[in-house]
DNA sequence: GTAATAAATCTAAATATGTTGATATGTAAC
DNA sequence: GTTACATATCAACATATTTAGATTTATTAC
């Protein structure tokens, strides 16, 4: 499907999804999850130095937004990326912004 | 380059690029400029039935976050992709968002 | 110089988003 | 039931974004 074609609704889904990856700390919680890998809320909140509270809402909105999957097991959560091609999103725009 | 490997400077800009085009309209804008083209900020609010003051608004967002770049003859400013592979970044996008 | 057109900027108000600490909920082990 | 741990939600405040109308600036033609 080309995005021209997308109707308002979809439209507004796809500036959604983009609008939940463009937050510096999104994008490193999308940079976690490549190649299929699954963390815990624990996990992401530890290695990138943010309060629990302020990991759980990001993750929430990229899981809102349709950019993340989840699953509970036990006590953990997992997230891991819903579209592996959402990667490919990530590295177009960083070759834009290179220098 | 990977942007897991964006400096903090970068992923900060890699943030501001994708969230310019987090946008209904901005998605709109660039859909209007694929493939190379041209178009002046008031054929652009016509296409899109908006108003001047916000159509240059948003152009100027675009153009800061370096999405787009303009160029300026006589009376009429013209804009278009600064990145041709930002396409992909839509196309990608909106794939994930059909349905 | 004036008039006409294109584009950019300003203003103000409404709306949305981000952040943190505190609190609540969910789950497992006992 | 209680305790411990993982996660989610709430509340409050700060900050940013969006929008439209009015104004200003830039350019061309006269």
């Amino acid at each position: 499907m080309e995005f021209k074609d997308l109707t308002p609704e979809n439209l507004e889904r796809a500036a959604n999804m983009l609008k939940a990856i463009a937050h510096p700390i999104r994008i490193s919680i999308v940079g976690c999850l490549e190649d299929g890998q699954r963390r815990t809320v624990t996990e992401i909140h530890k290695q990138l130095g943010l309060e629990q509270s302020t990991t759980s809402h990001h993750l929430g909105i990229l899981k809102d937004r349709g950019v993340l999957s989840s699953k509970r097991e036990g006590k953990n959560t997992w997230y891991f990326l819903k579209h592996e091609n959402l990667k490919t999103v990530l590295s177009c725009v960083s070759s834009c912004c290179e220098k």
